[in-house]
DNA sequence: GCCTAGGTCCCGTGA
DNA sequence: TCACGGGGCCTAGGC
């Protein structure tokens, strides 16, 4: 069920919203209007035409003509009061911790609609970096022949090292994995570990690619990488390999 | 100029779509459809009502009713197609690089709306982390009593270290600046600065605040933390304190 | 083009 | 609650 109102006044439209406020609905409203935020850092945006979404759950995205980011928003679980004053329309919205406080300040609403969305529906995504975690474990040897893992996601002083273990030649292993392009970071990360221990780890970086600078930093610091294979690895978990999905549903 | 259709057929909201994407409009379209994505992941969500936005850029955001995030997207620069097929409204969205592909199936389409968000305004924000290393290598002395510093942003071996410099006693030092607080990857990050180098340096980590494992890290190390004061540098640069800022606007 | 660093990142998870 | 690390992160800037 959908209501919406075509060139309200703002009156109208502030009190369209302040309704769909109280039943928790998600309010559209396109209109010419300015914003302020003040809070972790602090913005201001003179008057234009825009997009204002307001979620049940109290979040407020302001949008642009351009891009994927908000211009302005404030995450969800604030407090959204709306009036007309002087005649304009205000729409403020205050998050708790951190402090932080968005204000539109509206001299025309343009279009504006809202509904209470029902969508029950589950939001499944594809391998994560945790599933390839777990075939690792079932699988040392996509990363090294003869490596046996002891343990996965062990806490250290200064982070948890994905895989902990054994390699052929009986060295300590800590193992790093990324499944994208591992960057410096990746490199650092796995040095951090290596270096809070008392005793020596050889260093693993398993990813299926990586940064030259991350390369050559790891092999200034001694470290290996090992080409993670994702085609193969999503064989074992029957999950479609890329081509495939797309062949099925585009 | 608003365009709007209530309770559309599929038919019309393709064609209204259609029309909308040639002349680069924006459009907001709230109706009930599933999404499938592939590329850099993968994603399916079932059936549900949802709203859809398209910029004139090229970029789309599926919203659920909650959350800041939308539950998919595609990023700016997409080529946007949309027909009806099997009595369903088929939105389709490919990027180039990397490959990925967005689909919307529309069982039905509630409302729809295409506009041109006529919107010169600056977007004015306030201080940068840039910001902020700016006037600290003006005014040193907000770090430390008689700190000089001779460099910033320069680059060592393992990475940027952000100011260094001489204390009044004569020793070298490195500095490193964040603009919130600082955990312990702030710390190590220092001290992989100092570790690269063949001479003594003293560190000093420069923060609004500190975590209490970093702080006590950075004391075994032997480094020293210095409290950045947010106001006072505001005030150097004629920027408004949040309290201010709060009192004027809100 | 690749890569790094910052963000009002958001968000989940674990201590 | 705080702190840490992932993300289809996105986006800007450097090379």
């Amino acid at each position: 069920m959908i209501q919406s109102l075509l060139y309200p006044s703002l009156e109208e439209a502030s009190d369209f919203i302040n309704s769909a406020l109280r039943v928790k609905n998600l309010v559209v409203c396109c209109g010419l209007f300015s914003v302020e935020y003040v809070g972790r850092s602090s913005s201001t945006l003179g008057a234009g035409e825009r997009i204002l979404i307001i979620k049940g759950d109290g979040s407020v995205l302001v949008h642009r003509s351009k891009g994927y980011e908000p211009v302005n928003w404030q995450p969800s679980g604030c407090i959204i009061r709306c009036r007309v004053e002087d005649g304009k329309m205000i729409l403020f919205s205050e998050r708790r911790r951190p402090k932080e406080f968005l204000k539109a300040v509206f001299d025309k609403v343009y279009i504006i609609f809202s509904t209470s969305l029902v969508d029950e529906a589950k939001f499944l995504m594809g391998p994560s970096e945790e599933t390839f975690y777990s075939i690792l474990f079932q699988h040392p040897e996509f990363i090294e022949k003869g490596l046996r893992l002891t343990s996965r996601q062990k806490p250290l002083s200064t982070g948890v090292v994905d895989f902990t273990g054994i390699d052929e030649g009986g060295n300590y292993v800590f193992v790093e994995v990324k499944r994208r392009t591992a960057g410096v970071d990746a490199v650092k990360q796995l040095d951090r570990y290596i270096k809070s221990q008392p005793t020596r780890f050889r260093g693993i970086l398993c990813a299926p690619s990586i940064t030259k600078q991350a390369l050559s930093l790891l092999e200034k610091k001694g470290y290996s990488f090992r080409k993670l294979d994702l085609n193969r690895i999503s064989k074992l978990l029957t999950i479609e390999p890329f081509e495939e999905t797309l062949d099925k549903h585009f």
